[in-house]
DNA sequence: TCTAAAAGTTAAAGCTACTTTAAGTGCAAG
DNA sequence: CTTGCACTTAAAGTAGCTTTAACTTTTAGA
């Protein structure tokens, strides 16, 4: 009936650290102990800890999981803040993607400049020093 | 002649903080310091900041920004190296970018089928929960 | 000239989310 | 019985700063 952490590992998909990690920070409940001292975990962990990991995947924080976690346990009420969260992320992915787009054009422009100037055994010094000290 | 923290703070971006960290870690030389202690920083120091700036802002890692400094210094010869760490960026930035397209794509399904299903009011209980534990 | 406040100093701790290490215990197989 | 793997805890390490604590130095105003 009862799993090693190694078993709850495989089926979670998070390694035995990071499991006594989450347990430590109460991110999930304080497992039973066999008489030896092991922890002996239930079906139920392994679906708090792939619910954990996948909010975790979608860029949530442990304090955003925590939350989730409170507003699962009343999923009609919790609507409303899941919601919302899941929003606060869309958000922050929007905006790194255009800091993301920004970035990838000015290096692009760096690299094109170095390859048609001073790449490939050229003797001139090469222009993304200039570009990096540039304070734009 | 010679700037304060706080001028060099203005002229570089950096917090005063930022800067005695740099200098602890040996990213930036270490500063002259006057009779009373404090430390007093040249136009040098400006464009070294400004450069360590621009490639932190850049995704640069600290460890990546000292090489980059070290090949700065040999501006031809260096080029190799400036060149390759751009690439690296480029190539992560890319992988960034396919990754938060795909979190986008699932976290704005998931916003949907709230939004038609549990949202506003709804007695039903809200799909984000069952879509975050589900296993994929 | 005195003084209060602003700005500087250092060393150390705090932050996020884990991972790694150290030092030791439990358990199953051969 | 003993080898070796899995497990335990507590503590330190990681990146890149930021914050705090406890002091000292400058500077501007009365």
């Amino acid at each position: 009936m009862s799993m090693t952490i190694s078993d709850l590992s495989r089926r979670s998909g998070c390694t035995p650290p990071t499991i006594r990690y989450y347990e430590r920070i109460g991110l999930i409940a304080r497992a039973a102990r066999t008489s030896g001292g092991r922890r002996a975990f239930g079906s139920s962990d392994v679906e708090r800890l792939l619910f954990v990991r996948r909010s975790r995947a979608f860029g949530m924080s442990i304090e955003q999981v925590r939350t989730l976690i409170e507003a699962a346990a009343a999923p009609v009420a919790g609507c409303g803040s899941a919601r919302s969260l899941i929003q606060q992320r869309l958000d922050d992915i929007a905006a790194q993607r255009a800091e993301l787009a920004k970035l990838e054009a000015s290096l692009v422009d760096m690299a094109k400049r170095c390859d048609s100037g001073c790449g490939m055994g050229s003797s001139e010094p090469c222009n993304i020093f200039d570009d990096l000290a540039a304070a734009r």
